[in-house]
DNA sequence: TGGTTTACCGAACATTCGGTCAGTTGACAA
DNA sequence: TTGTCAACTGACCGAATGTTCGGTAAACCA
């Protein structure tokens, strides 16, 4: 034992990835706009000049969480455009790991769906998201175009039905409780790609 | 021509439903709590105070743009309460009818679907709300005993990705260009209830 | 013409906002 | 024991916030 564990019990108290995580958190529950800095002293039970010593500010800890969300769905882009086969399983496959990406940084994803574009740093946001929303629009193009999905639906609206229902889950999904990334991906891809209609009635 | 038309050109300027209706277009840009009375302003064209004219302020704004969505919904649950037929049936129709109401009030259900809760008139929205879907969950409970669902789906989750469809167009949806709200609804009761997929592949 | 009403302006208000800064505290190494 | 340093406090700043109020000018009615 001549070098103790590096990470160490530190004092306790916060460093930038905790003041991050908590302030993520009190964004998603009031809203950017609607947070002070006061309110985020409080929920970190500690005054507000503190949250300097640890971040630049409250604009700064909206971007490094925008970006965590953008990362990671980037990250799967860079592996899909790699990828083969049909259009249709490789949007299926893209929806699946969207889920993924959506509930295991599921905070950060879902500050990104409410940006209005207000600022420099939200405005940048959109602009990567768009950029996502180009990629997966190309792919439902090509699926249609392959004829995987049914011809009297237009490829730009299924593109944004899709990603609407994928993106609602932000709305109310809870790690803790109910079901798992892939049970919940499982039951979306069921549902959007063969239909809740039971083929019995 | 003993009396002139009653509403008659009204010196020029605006009243309480103008006021309104702009109002909710700036809220929907930057958010209700990133909009300052000074934003208002200068989309009315006028000073700060004359705002305060024509509505007691920036609260009321919201209470009235939030009753405007969710009176559309509660006159339609009051029409559907008195409904027979299949359960399958009569969520399609919900869900048509709801589709209508989104497109016809958009500004003020998109303003709904954001409220997260940081006043009494957000709370009070939010209730209304919450009874809103508890009438959805219902039907689809029953649709699904009815047999009318794939009984792979778990019920509450239909519900959630049903109406997180529906509630996501107001994300895109705009009126002048694009599909019609009749249209729109086709599309998305084949895509949720039929599936995406085409049966040729 | 004169008086009333409607729509509005400009200045001010108390409060809250994000952010700064000079200290204080306490755990730890030497 | 002493010195170091990260974590933090409390007082404060200028700017922006939602709202109020006294006044004003133009349109309308008698």
């Amino acid at each position: 034992m001549a070098t103790p564990a590096p990470t160490r019990q530190r004092r306790r108290g916060h460093d930038p990835e905790s003041v991050l995580s908590i302030a993520v958190g009190v964004f998603n529950e009031r809203g950017y706009d609607g947070t002070s800095m006061e309110d985020l002293a409080r929920a970190l039970g500690v005054t507000k000049s503190a949250i300097y010593h640890h971040v630049p500010g409250k604009e700064q800890l909206l971007a490094r969480a925008l970006d965590r969300a953008l990362d990671g769905l980037f990250e799967m882009v860079a592996d899909e455009r790699a990828a083969s086969g049909a259009a249709i399983e490789r949007l299926e496959r893209v929806v699946r790991q969207s889920v993924r990406i959506l509930v295991d940084r599921q905070p950060y994803v879902t500050l990104l769906l409410r940006v209005r574009g207000n600022s420099r740093t939200e405005r940048a946001a959109l602009e990567r998201r768009r950029e996502f929303d180009a990629f997966i629009s190309h792919l439902v193009g090509q699926a249609a175009a392959e004829g995987g999905i049914r011809a009297d639906l237009d490829p730009a609206l299924v593109t944004r039905l899709l990603f609407g229902t994928v993106n609602s889950i932000t709305e109310w999904y809870h790690p803790s409780r109910g079901a798992s990334a892939d049970d919940l991906a499982d039951a979306l891809i069921t549902m959007m790609f063969d239909g809740l209609r039971s083929n019995a009635a």
